[in-house]
DNA sequence: GGTGAAAATTGTGGAAT
DNA sequence: ATTCCACAATTTTCACC
């Protein structure tokens, strides 16, 4: 299939989708020069094609509860095991991103937590259900996050 | 102000919306056991509030054409320069998140580039702009990103 | 692919409890 | 703070280009 480029079009929506994931088609349609439909259509195809995995709501970690983020680097305590990690994690729900690395260590987790209590008792789960030996980096404040990308 | 906890209803509908930030009012009010109008009230509420901080369609780097997705650790050139790093970075719109945090490096750094000569431009503005060093750790694949918390 | 319009559904604000 | 209600706006489908 079609790689790399997206149409203009579909750049225009997919753009303002990413800066307004609740924009409504009517709006859409104004911004990108389209009737309702044209882009109606659009959307639903793109959601289909998967280059619109879904949407969310952006929270305040501090104001839900989870205050404290960090970033956790993994390195297999055998490297010789089989490669299953990402679905040994998946059911962790701390863990929101899960990046496989080139460099030093194989995977690097960006997890949310309440409390350090919270984060001791993850990084016990991590490393003994992924027989792993972990690198923590906690983050101290976080500048800006999850902005959209220039497409 | 109230820090920490959300009041369980609020709790439902941020969760629901983190999941699906599209879900209608009609749909959310079903799933929280709530009139539709008390629904909204408390949507407004908690966007005004700030821990809903917005919506954003989650899309796929590859089909969006930034296919190359890096972790970028920052280590100031001086050490007594004033910390405006965040501010400093703001602009460059490659920068999707922009993490301060403790350990050896100062800010990590998460980038969306299209290739590796964008990640080499990318990393010179960097440096340039900011006057750090920086290590720079590629990501390879994405098992998973951006789920939404368990609250 | 796109358009335009009808029908179904949802969003929004106000008055009342 | 929640519910009910009425009106405005949006979503969704469909026939036609």
């Amino acid at each position: 299939m079609s790689n790399g480029v997206l149409e203009p079009l579909d750049q225009a929506i997919v753009r303002e989708l990413a800066a307004d994931g609740r924009r409504s088609f009517t709006d859409l349609a104004e911004r990108v020069g389209l009737s309702v439909s044209a882009v109606h259509q659009r959307v639903r195809r793109l959601e289909q094609r998967g280059v619109i995995r879904g949407y969310t709501a952006r929270l305040d970690g501090e104001q839900i509860g989870l205050p404290l983020t960090a970033l956790i680097s993994l390195t297999p305590n055998d490297p010789a095991a089989p490669d299953d990690y990402p679905q040994r994690l998946e059911h962790i729900s701390e863990i929101e991103s899960c990046y496989s690395v080139a460099g030093d260590e194989s995977y690097i987790l960006l997890v949310r937590v309440g409390s350090p209590l919270g984060l001791e008792d993850l990084l016990r789960r991590i490393r003994e259900v992924a027989k792993v030996s972990t690198r923590t980096t906690v983050v101290l404040s976080t500048p800006f996050e999850g902005r959209s990308p220039t497409l």
